[in-house]
DNA sequence: CCGGATCCCTTGCGATACTG
DNA sequence: CAGTATCGCAAGGGATCCGG
């Protein structure tokens, strides 16, 4: 009994992880995130480089998603050919905490699938 | 050339969060973690309550894949009819500072949302 | 260089029903 | 309660070609 006003107060937590999960589950949108936030910037083609396996159609439909969230920006420029660029808005950026506690799991967990 | 040193520091973290990705993509894996986490050990039919939409079949299934990367463990408990309780390994709990962070994020993105 | 359009196969995953 | 089995659609996502 006392338990169950505990439970409704991680209810809201777990809740919370899904709103955020909402905006970021999909196989790739947290790499492309994390292209476009270590690199301070990126291009179409550099990050269809850096993560590894995407193709062009998905990453062109990813970044949609990720802009219209208001997670990245996307800025033209009129070069010959066009270039594009692709940034963080400023909402964008309260994830690199996310990205860099990822990252540096990431490499922990590695470590551990070798090791063993 | 000069750039490509540049690069492969970048390249070992997006490849770092790639990796963590591998373990904790799919649509539901990182709810069902943290539902776990927050409860301190948590039972299929709660977990199955507390991730809105997963239908036990997948639940099932991402409980299977997450044990199997020693994430969690079952255990089994011979009452009638059956309980069984999954926790955290310890291993698992490295997550903690992650889903903490995504829990924080959630919750703020929420209000952006609403407040807009 | 950036990305849309099309084709087509594979997978995710929900619904339902059933076992120990 | 804690799953497994089967069915079947819809979405995911790769390959390729094309246009701005």
């Amino acid at each position: 009994m006392g338990d169950n006003i505990c439970l409704t107060g991680h209810k809201k937590e777990i809740m919370a992880v899904h709103d955020a999960m909402d905006v970021l589950s999909g196989k790739w949108k947290i790499s492309i995130i994390s292209s476009i936030c270590y690199y301070n910037g990126r291009r179409f083609s550099d990050i269809l480089n850096d993560v590894h396996g995407i193709s062009n159609k998905m990453l062109s439909k990813e970044l949609k998603d990720l802009e219209i969230n208001k997670l990245i920006k996307r800025t033209v420029f009129d070069t010959q050919p066009v270039t594009v660029q692709y940034n963080l808005t400023e909402y964008g950026c309260t994830l690199r905490t996310i990205i860099d506690n990822l990252a540096h799991w990431g490499m922990e967990h590695r470590k551990a699938i070798i090791g063993k």
